[in-house]
DNA sequence: ACATTTCCGTTGCATTTGCAACAAAAGAAG
DNA sequence: CTTCTTTTGTTGCAAATGCAACGGAAATGT
């Protein structure tokens, strides 16, 4: 129960709410066991999902047939809302239970359509959905600014400036290691390390681990 | 008007309809001229508009104070949406007019919280703006997908594979010319034509134009 | 039909990048 | 302190990519 309360889509509300809501939004509880799908690319897209306990994959196949590993999804995380929010007939993905796990399920339509009694909190979910969408919708946009960059130069200026700019500071601790830094902007660990150490050579910045300081200016001398 | 009855935002409504709306979204036009700026980075967000003629540019400047253009932007079509939906309290971007425009405008809040007379149309653009947002997030998403490829190669079987599978068919014919395709997966035209050309004579898939047919299996033989 | 413009494929070349392997540094465990 | 593990920096090398330039094909306009 604890798990919901904390969830973004169920911000605002307490114990009793939920329950009412829960009612409302027409939800149910599902166990899924180990290596089994939620759902499966092509099914029906109308559903939304919170992890309550386990693991889940999103996984996305390609039209060779080859599987990627989307996300990881762990208790609390939300799943499926910008499909069926989106109104697509069908999942582009699936999503895979890795480990014994417990969902709440429930049907889009209960979340877009006021209820009979128009309640509050039916209300307030709907706002927050929007806000979880419109969240989404600003970090997707900002990490698309820093692949769209062709250099790895460029593509690593673009994310710490973004930080530098959000903080409003040159001093900027990121939240990765070398190689979930390099993950996040698509780049081998050993070019990104190369790349920043020429940068601090040139003198554009300089960095200690995790923890990055900007200079005046990448291109004038 | 008739601009605002395409736009998905207003989807679904009819002009009496919309006039009794804007009143309810405290919405009003406004006229920028050319190299006027509809807000700039920095300022509070929380504002929602809907260009009504005229050219915007949305710009980012970045830490070092270079600018990019984001997006063009023209009549019908919507911005400021997500930032403000999602609560920021700054926009990180910028709107210049770069023709002479008009635009409405209303606040966020007019859209989040239902009118005090309930009616159904700020019901209607409430579920507008989800799937808006909903939409967008779906093709950022997709869009990542592509770009966090790391090789070209890779980059272009990802976008026509998804295209593929969203048409239920090999044969696909795409939106851009090369150019464009070029630009919309981030990489150097020549190198993409080099590469499409590699493929064919790998017999991956076969081309012409801006048509495709996709291969059996671009990895075994 | 002809001229003009746009689009596309090709290629040489310099540079960048990924990959692999190794060394140095930092941190954790004993 | 010593040992082991993890993280980070470095480097050689092959392959990929961007860049620029050019020529041919296709589209457009007259």
């Amino acid at each position: 129960m604890n798990i919901f309360l904390q969830s973004p889509l169920f911000a605002g509300l307490d114990g009793e709410s939920l329950s009412q809501l829960f009612a409302c939004l027409k939800a149910r509880e599902r166990s899924f066991q180990r290596g089994e799908f939620l759902f499966s690319a092509g099914d029906a897209a109308g559903l939304v999902g919170v992890v309550v306990s386990g693991l889940l994959h999103i996984l996305q196949e390609d039209y060779w047939g080859n599987r990627t590993i989307l996300t990881h999804l762990g208790p609390g995380d939300l799943f499926g809302e910008a499909f069926s929010c989106a109104g697509l007939p069908q999942f582009p993905v699936s999503a895979l239970a890795v480990e014994p796990s417990r969902v709440l399920l429930f049907p889009w339509q209960q979340i877009a359509t006021p209820c009979a009694k128009a309640c509050d909190f039916h209300l307030r979910i709907n706002q927050n959905m929007m806000q979880i969408l419109a969240r989404k919708n600003v970090m997707l946009t900002g990490k698309l600014q820093h692949l769209s960059k062709r250099t790895t130069r460029e593509k690593i200026l673009s994310y710490l400036s973004s930080l530098a700019l959000s903080s409003h500071s040159r001093e900027i601790t990121i939240p990765f290691n070398r190689q979930e830094m390099a993950d996040y902007l698509s780049m081998d660990r050993s070019a990104l390390s190369r790349e920043l150490s020429l940068m601090q050579r040139e003198g554009l910045l300089t960095y200690n681990r995790n923890h990055f300081s900007l200079g005046q200016n990448p291109y004038g001398e």
